[in-house]
RNA sequence: GCUCAUAUAGCUCAGCGGUAGAGCACUUGCUUGGUAAGUAAGAGGUCACCGGUUCAAGUCCGGUUAUGAGCUCCA
């Protein structure tokens, strides 16, 4: 038997090392610059310690703070033993539970009786800077179940206890320690060799979070951190989260007087002047898009008995989410229980049964702004990306098995067009497909995520499967689009429903003259408008398309002596509907610029003695501060021609 | 819904037991000024709501509501 083994790098060379070579050897022998920076290493895909070995033939990646992997490596060491520990010498009685790595950074949940704030941050942040500062080795050791279990149960660590005590493992439990300093703390690993690896970390916030995620179990203190290789890679990261933060669509909404919340209508939209020359524009240009796509608009009530939402099953599984009305006795001859809708399809459904439909009809694409309701918890609510009153582009195609191909192609063609029009380049779909609870058969199933599947594959568009995520009523389409500073949002739905139909009796004659349920496809674009424009002005900072933009033009004058020319202008453009404001006031211009620009005015008119005379409009575009004069005509052309929606 | 925090002028915030403050916005006067803040004066507040402690409560305590950050949830 050979007494060497054959490593394979990531770029295909091969080496030979002795049995039993450790990470850290293999990373001299392939350099000492890589010696020095490496921080652990992967053995056939594995992530190890560096002071690991292997003993066998194995593709082998040496990680560095460069990569990926490396700098999620670095962060879990941040988290596990710098911030644990931390947070253990300034708080000694403090049960350590879990720290993971999230993206670009970590946490660390434990329970303590004494309350750690938002203050105490700098404090532990500062213990952290210490410990690092002592540049302890790391090292590890490995423990039976039993070894484990006495090891955390000596030192209180009820959590870790927990944790293997409900491991299927038996053994091979890795315990790592910082040199002398007898903290230990239990980790699948890999960490780094030594504290003198860690970058520059900053602790964000604390929060509050369920032990296990379960809001069943206790609360435990959170605190985030974000790591990196360097302080300027960390303050990139910081500055980032500051971009992302002026962007907030809350903030920016105040600014633009788009729309307000207040204390008596948690979670529903007092929509400005402003705001809802916005969700119009939106609203006619999605409604313009649908009919052209063989839609109908229909309106369906906003009250509905609950009768219906029985019928629908809603009642049952939906009613904590769902606003309850009863009428005052007094004033009623019958008391009724009526439900405010917090989806659509049961009413659709009631359009749909009107008349009998025959599989000639089908598919019938029934498309409404629904005005929905829903109680969402009170600790969800955010802006307009999470609210009670919103309206959905909803739609429900009633169609056969056999057209659900043809619909599902159609419908992403749509939304791609729709997304792109409004700006949004890319998007991701996951395929959810049969969870363990279900309605209709397994032939049923298969058939339809079949013609998902198969026309996504046709679209040649890239998509993830979510096995068995799927509702119990159908599988479905989920869209993900990224807006400009690669946030995700989970817009578009597109879900098979083999079950509303028959719960509420839809049917067509088919060709072989008996009925038939027609399978039900729900559908929406952008979700709801209010999110939707939440999402539109973080990812435009509020300076949206000229179609969107709720002033699209501010006139104004440098002297009151051209009120009169400025008024005359504003009708001009009024008169082709372009949304102008007229800025009178006794200002200077440079003021008035000001003021426009940072409520992301596109297009400012500034108009004084100069263009009074000569009878033309001074244009300056607030997205590349610049200038332009043009003749009156000329301007409205211009501007008119410019604000066209995309269709 | 849970944990923690926050709630003072239209907005952003300071004040933290002893007669309510700043900047901006607003109104008025002066200024008619040419491309991102002209100038002076004035007006503006049951200090979220309900209760308690105290001679005295934006200020301390309890509750309610809303908001924020997380968590949970989003058939």
């Amino acid at each position: 038997m050979s007494k060497e083994i054959t490593i394979t790098l990531p770029d295909g060379s091969q080496k030979q090392a002795p049995i039993g070579v450790s990470g850290h050897e293999i990373a001299s022998m392939i350099g000492v610059g890589l010696a020095k920076a490496a921080i652990a290493f992967s053995v056939d895909g594995n992530q190890r310690d560096l002071s690991d070995t292997v003993s066998k033939d194995a593709d082998i990646s040496i990680y560095t703070l460069d990569s990926d992997e490396g700098l999620e490596i670095m962060r879990h060491t941040v988290a596990a033993q710098v911030l644990a520990r931390a947070i253990k010498n300034l708080y000694p009685k403090a049960k350590l539970a879990i720290g993971p790595t999230i993206e670009n950074g970590f946490y660390y949940d434990f329970l303590s009786d004494e309350r750690v704030s938002i203050d105490d941050l700098p404090k532990i942040e500062k213990e952290m800077k210490k410990i690092v500062a002592e540049k302890s080795n790391i090292s590890k050791t490995i423990h039976s179940k039993k070894e484990a279990i006495k090891n955390f149960a000596d030192i209180n660590e009820d959590y870790k206890v927990k944790i293997i005590e409900e491991s299927e493992q038996e053994d091979n439990f890795q315990l790592y320690s910082q040199g002398d300093t007898g903290f230990i703390d239990l980790c699948r690993g890999p960490h780094l060799p030594s504290l003198d690896k860690v970058g520059a970390f900053k602790l964000t916030k604390i929060a509050g979070a369920y032990w296990k995620g379960d809001s069943k179990n206790e609360m435990l203190s959170r605190i985030y951190g974000t790591a990196w290789k360097n302080e300027k890679d960390l303050k990139k990261h910081l500055t980032l989260i500051e971009e992302a933060e002026k962007r907030d669509h809350r903030k920016l909404a105040k600014e633009m007087d788009l729309f307000h919340l207040q204390e008596e209508a948690p979670g529903m939209v007092f929509w400005h002047a402003k705001g809802w020359s916005m969700y119009v524009a939106l609203q006619d240009y999605v409604r313009r898009k649908q009919i052209a796509n063989g839609y109908e608009e229909i309106n369906t009530p906003m009250v509905v008995d609950r009768k219906l939402w029985e019928a629908s099953g809603h009642w049952d599984k939906y009613r904590e989410n769902m606003f309850i009305t009863e009428i005052d006795e007094e004033h009623a001859n019958e008391k009724r229980v009526n439900a405010l809708k917090p989806m659509n399809c049961p009413c659709h459904v009631q359009v749909y049964n009107q008349g009998l439909k025959s599989y000639r009809d089908l598919p019938v694409r029934l498309a409404e702004f629904g005005s929905c309701h829903r109680y969402e918890a009170s600790g969800t609510m955010h802006g307009l990306m999470r609210v009670r009153g919103f309206t959905q582009d909803d739609g429900h195609i009633f169609c056969t098995e056999d057209q659900i191909e043809s619909e599902t192609a159609e419908f992403i063609t749509l939304l791609s067009e729709i997304y792109t029009e409004l700006g949004f380049d890319s998007f991701d779909i996951k395929l959810s497909t049969r969870p363990e609870t279900r309605v209709g058969s397994d032939e049923v199933w298969d058939k339809a995520e079949a013609a998902l599947e198969s026309a996504i594959k046709k679209l040649d568009i890239p998509y993830t499967i979510e096995a068995g995520e799927g509702a119990f009523y159908g599988p479905k389409l989920d869209f993900v689009l990224t807006d400009a500073i690669g946030r995700e949002w989970q817009c578009g739905t597109f879900q098979a429903d083999f079950n509303l139909p028959d719960r509420l009796d839809a049917e067509y004659i088919g060709e072989d003259g008996s009925k038939h349920k027609p399978v039900m496809m729900h559908r929406a674009i952008l979700g709801s408008f209010e999110r939707f424009i939440g999402i539109l002005i973080e990812n435009y900072s509020g300076k949206l398309p000229l179609w969107l933009a709720p002033t699209q033009l501010a006139i104004l004058t440098v002297t009151e002596e051209v009120n009169w020319y400025a008024e005359t202008l504003k009708e001009k453009f009024d008169e082709f509907n372009l949304r102008v404001d007229l800025d009178l006031r006794n200002e200077k211009i440079g003021y008035k610029i000001r003021e426009h620009s940072n409520a992301k005015v596109p297009f400012m008119a500034v108009i004084g003695k100069e263009e009074m005379s000569a009878q033309t409009v001074s244009i300056r575009n607030l997205s590349e501060n610049k200038t332009d004069t043009y003749a009156i005509d000329e301007a409205v052309s211009k501007l008119s021609e410019e604000s066209k929606s995309p269709n």
